[in-house]
DNA sequence: CTAATTTCAGTCTGACTGAAATAC
DNA sequence: CGTATTTCAGTCAGACTGAAATTA
């Protein structure tokens, strides 16, 4: 509340609410992961290969939804902090494979730890059902 | 669908999911939007001067959460179409009154069709009990 | 003097396009 | 040959910072 409101056009509309509901998310989110000094786009790279196994950028790209030449981006970084490692795929010389370093695993569970408290901190007056209904929600719109 | 499953990390992370189905609705909009030649970022000061009257760009960059310096380039745009005119406040002079023109006045219907039809085909499938929970959620988080 | 308003210049991020090099 | 993968270069929009000029 800074006094004044929103249109009301506005308030009504899915749109605004997703964009400004996502916005004030990423806020928490990033600034729970600054203070591990994390950035958010490592998340899914690491969780992809921590579940899925090692895999190419181009599947990295395909899970997550992020543009390949963007993965290239996203890989590099993390090589730089040394959380992943390139290596060549041996059956196929297009592709390299992205393998997690032990540092890589380690801050996967810092990872899950930070955002956890950042959601609760977010949905904190959300009863369980409730969250889960909007998780429901936005799984069927994404 | 195509074939390569999200993590299931992310797969139950609000701030994921919240990303995910926001850049789904801003891709609906926009859609909508440039089929009737209309830019998204000028519905919330249409919206906002029809609903409190003329006001000044400090008044609606509080009121639409957008900040006063992005402010100055849509009206300048909004300007550019003649969709309003910046006027002098006579009883501060640091202030402009941001005032519709009667084009402005008729875009807005024509953006509310369109935003419409665009949350439409977005919630298709979902009961309107169901999109009144959404929205309910969206607006407690936003 | 302090504070509010408008404006400009600039950065940063994420999403995207287009094209090239390499290998299947 | 066509297709897939990686990579780079560049654009574009939105959110933000910092500072200046004007006026209250």
């Amino acid at each position: 509340m800074d006094g004044h409101s929103v249109p009301a056009r506005l308030q009504g509309r899915a749109f605004w609410l997703l964009r400004r509901a996502s916005a004030a998310a990423e806020r928490a989110t990033a600034a729970a992961l600054a203070d591990v000094g994390l950035h958010r786009g490592f998340y899914g790279v690491l969780a992809s290969i921590d579940e899925f196994g090692p895999s190419s950028q181009a599947e990295l790209s395909r899970r997550l939804r992020i543009d390949p030449s963007d993965i290239v981006a996203i890989v590099s970084a993390l090589v730089e902090d040394d959380l992943v490692r390139r290596e060549q795929d041996p059956t196929d010389r297009r592709r390299n494979r992205v393998v997690p370093t032990e540092a890589g695993l380690a801050s996967l569970a810092r990872f899950d730890e930070a955002i956890e408290a950042a959601e609760d901190g977010l949905l904190a007056d959300f009863t369980p059902a409730e969250r889960a209904g909007l998780v429901e929600y936005l799984g069927r719109l994404a």
